[in-house]
DNA sequence: AATAATCCCGAGTAATTTGGTCAGAATTGA
DNA sequence: TCAATTCTGACCAAATTACTCGGGATTATT
C-alpha cells in the first residue's frame, strides 16, 4: 500500500514548478540539481506528466517546463495517475474495459470484498483530489520536529 | 498504490473461518483448497495472523484455526495491518520511533506534501477499518455482471 | 553556421519486493 | 504408533521498481 518514488518526485517536481510559475521554463536539470533526484528518472517522469497534460514543453537552448494549467487547477491526484497509473488498491479493480479478464472470481463468486476494495479506491481518489498544488506551496514546510 | 496478494489471500481466509465460526477448527488444507489459494504460502499469512491476536490455532490431527473473536470485531483493517503492516503510503511515514531515521527532508525542509500523505494514510484506515469480517460475509457476494 | 543547452525516446540493467516452494521439526487426536 | 496438523527458517523465481545509457531532435545564442 505505498505510492512509488515516482509520485514521491513527480509531486516535489512539480511543487518546484509551481513555485516558479508564471516564469521562464524550469529545465529538468535545474529541477534535478535544486530536488536531488536523479536527472534520467525525472526525464521519465516528466515524459508521463507531458502525456497526461500536466506541462508544457519547451524544446531547445533555455527551454524547459511550464505548468499546462495554474497551480490551484491542478492537484496531487493528477500527479498521482500520471505517474502511477490508475488508483487500482486491488488486481480485480483495475479498468480494462475492452479485454475480457475475469473480475475477480472464486470458485464461481465474485469477491465478497469488492465493495470494500471500491470505497477504498474511491476515498484515496477524493483525499489526493482535495489538494491543488496551491494549497501544497501555501502551506508551511513543517518544521523539523526531531 | 496497490494492496498485495498476502491482503487478499488473508481476507478471503478469515472470512472462510468467519463463515465457519462457532464451529470446529478449520485446518489450512481446507481452506487452502476451497479457496484455491497455495498451502504454503497460506502458511505464512497465518503466521502472521496469528502473532497480531487476529486467529488461535489448534495444534495437532483435527486441528486448525478459529477466529481469535466474533466475526464483528475484526475488521479488515486489523487483517491489512497484520499481513502487511501498517498503511504508510509513502517512505517518510512509516513509523519507525526508536531509530533515528531522517524524516522526509530534502534541502533542509520537511516535504511539503506530508500532511497529504497523513490524510491519505488516515482515511484509508478509516475505511478499512469500518467494515467488519460480519459485515463483509452478511453481504451478499455481487452478481457476476460481466 | 556552429555550438551548446535542452527536450525526447527506446533499450538495458541493478536492486528490491513479492509470491511462492522446500524440508523438516513439534504437537496431538485417534 | 501414526497420521494430521501447526510451526519455522531458509530458499528461490518472477515481477516490479528505480535508475542508467546512448543517442537523436530542436532551438537560442554566438
Amino acid at each position: 500500500m505505498k505510492l512509488s518514488a515516482r509520485v514521491e518526485y513527480g509531486v516535489r517536481a512539480m511543487a518546484a514548478l509551481a513555485l516558479h510559475d508564471g516564469l521562464d521554463p524550469l529545465s529538468l536539470k535545474e529541477i534535478a540539481r535544486s530536488e536531488d533526484i536523479s536527472y534520467q528518472f525525472l526525464e521519465q517522469i516528466f515524459a508521463d506528466l507531458r502525456k497526461a497534460g500536466l506541462v508544457e514543453s519547451v524544446r531547445g537552448a533555455r527551454g524547459g517546463y511550464l505548468l499546462a494549467r495554474p497551480p490551484n487547477e491542478i492537484n496531487i491526484g493528477d500527479i498521482v495517475r500520471a505517474v502511477e497509473g490508475p488508483i487500482a488498491p486491488v488486481n480485480c479493480l483495475v479498468d480494462d474495459p475492452g479485454s475480457s479478464r475475469e473480475p475477480c472470481r472464486h470458485r464461481g463468486e465474485a469477491c465478497r470484498a469488492r465493495h470494500v476494495w471500491e470505497k477504498l479506491r474511491d476515498r484515496i481518489n477524493e483525499v489526493l483530489d482535495s489538494v491543488s498544488l496551491h494549497d501544497l506551496i501555501e502551506s508551511k514546510p513543517e518544521p523539523l520536529v526531531k
